[in-house]
DNA sequence: AGTTTCACATACGGTTCGTATGCAGCGCAT
DNA sequence: ATGCGCTGCATACGAACCGTATGTGAAACT
């Protein structure tokens, strides 16, 4: 039985989530260079010991708490999508519920001011291999559709998410920018479709 | 006279421009992270009191080379500019420009991958100084004019250039690409237009 | 010519990260 | 049940790097 004894790997996997969560926090509130590892790992209640075994090193520890951010805002677009998939409307309401869910703030700086300065190209692999693909995919039948009007459905990805992310990080310095943010979004698209 | 005599002034400038020159190189190769000041101020061939002495720390270094590369660029759009200022075309053609201007090498990983972590908001706050203002102004007159659909300037002023950044890092990586996000580029005001 | 100033060099201390090593308890086999 | 190996984590150590404080020599000014 043991109801409250925890077996080796689950303590360890404890362990580990702690710290991804404890670093979620001091990344997106400090920013990646001035979060000490030491700190860090007071914060979460160990030593750097643990945080190098389970992660390696800093940017391994950044990777782990990008992949964590990632997924949730994979899960939370999923949701939308499995709503009415295939359909362009749906494709559109994606779109606004990514702006919304990279616009937070304990996620921008993450997301946007430190990966790509930490993992370099790594972190555009990472945000793209969830979602982005299928996204590419959707965009290829639109195209094939005579859906929308542009003619690479790759390059159109990579503007499409250029254009959502920057539109993210300016909202995010002020609220009044969010609803601004989605109408020039819904323009965007309003352009694209044919 | 003394013609080969520099002055105190001149001398100064010359090795502040060196360290520059050296700096810009070395991030754009190696990344601000991985440049220390020891190398820098060696192949600059001055020690780190000099480097300290005009830029007070790594910091205020890099962001004299993001100036620098921010006037460059700002040079190049505003020559293909006044060959047709105030027109749709011209606005359009700035943007291509821009385009290439970014994805350069030497200028890429500055700009969008260590930019934004070294200096946070005031990287944009740089790069939109020069040129960015004129752009929001000259999108005002499209909509004012019924030439675009958009009804916010400021935002789709982000929108655009955020945009064209994330096709210039995709662009960057593989030369192939480049045209292909001109055609994306080029779709994207298309579709903007009326 | 003496003095001041400035551009730059040198010296030092503190912080931080990565690795190498130590240890204790869980898990498994007998 | 008990002895042993493995593993999760702590401790110890060394090295790199940055910022500041201080020194210096030559130019510039009077």
């Amino acid at each position: 039985m043991s109801i409250n004894r925890k077996t080796r790997a689950e303590a360890a996997q404890e362990t580990s989530t702690r710290l991804i969560a404890t670093a979620h926090l001091a990344f997106a509130e400090r920013g990646f260079a001035e979060v000490s590892l030491d700190a860090l790992a007071a914060e979460a209640g160990v030593t750097r010991g643990a945080l190098h075994h389970h992660f390696t090193n800093k940017a391994g520890l950044f990777e782990a708490v990008l992949r964590r951010i990632d997924a949730e805002i994979a899960a939370e677009i999923q949701v939308v999508w499995e709503e009415i998939p295939g359909t362009w409307d749906g494709f559109r309401a994606c779109f606004h519920v990514y702006l919304d869910a990279v616009l937070r703030p304990d996620r921008c700086r993450i997301l946007f001011q430190d990966a790509p300065a930490v993992l370099g190209m790594k972190s555009v692999d990472i945000l793209m291999e969830s979602g982005f693909g299928d996204m590419v995919a959707d965009l290829e039948t639109f195209i094939a559709d005579g859906r929308i009007r542009a003619t690479d459905a790759e390059a159109l990805g990579h503007l499409l998410n250029g254009a959502t992310i920057n539109l993210a990080f300016w909202a995010a310095e002020d609220a009044t920018r969010r609803p601004r943010a989605h109408a020039t979004l819904a323009a965007l698209f309003d352009g694209l479709a044919l």
